[in-house]
DNA sequence: CGGTTTTGACCAGCGC
DNA sequence: GCGCTGGTCAAAACCG
């Protein structure tokens, strides 16, 4: 599998860029990538079956993860990606446009969940984000669903290709070495 | 003034 | 059946 930033079928980290940091590397650090295809998630822990809850429980490394044929997401939305990195700010912006809806303090964590949805016209991915209960310098994403659509930043970069073809998909990324397979 | 965020209430699913 | 928990709604507050 392969992670392609004009591929809008599942959120990507790929697509995550800093309009407000020209240096990400600087404090950004992905830790580890879950991939939760069509709703599956690993179960890996006793906790109650909510599925990406639990990646915040268990000491993680720098693995992807998948399984499939087990528990199926609650929303039936399709595809579920959750990813851990190292990171001092909570709303990074991925290329989509995503509403607060809810903020929620959870069981097991001191830090609150927060609720987003994509404005996106009749795009209903969902994401949520927490802070690592264990080390606060970790952030939790959990994207949940599929976008209709692509990536306004993705269009910004197909617009501009002969202005500046590297400028969008050969920044160095966190992702990068991880994930180019 | 319109869009976004906050926050308490409500609802549904799950375990006991 | 009941209580707990996570997820969503919606009104109010906030901000540019």
């Amino acid at each position: 599998m392969s992670f392609c930033p004009t591929d809008h079928s599942n959120p990507n980290p790929n697509s995550i860029f800093f309009p407000e940091n020209p240096d990400p590397m600087a404090d950004f650090e992905l830790s580890d990538y879950l991939m939760l295809d069509a709703g599956v998630f690993e179960d890996d822990t006793s906790e109650k079956g909510m599925g990406v809850a639990n990646e915040s429980a268990t000491p993680k490394h720098s693995n992807i993860r998948c399984k499939s044929g087990e528990k199926k997401s609650k929303l039936g939305l399709g595809h579920r990606i959750a990813f851990r990195m190292k990171s001092e700010i909570e709303a990074m912006d991925d290329g989509y446009k995503w509403r607060k809806y809810g903020k929620k303090s959870v069981k097991n964590s001191p830090n609150p969940r927060n609720y987003y949805k994509c404005v996106s016209g009749g795009c209903n991915v969902k994401k949520r984000i927490e802070r690592d209960r264990d080390d606060k310098s970790y952030v939790i994403t959990t994207y949940e669903g599929v976008h209709n659509h692509e990536s306004p930043y993705t269009s910004y970069c197909n617009q501009m290709p002969l202005m500046a073809p590297n400028a969008c998909i050969s920044q160095p990324s966190p992702f990068s070495s991880s994930f180019s397979t």
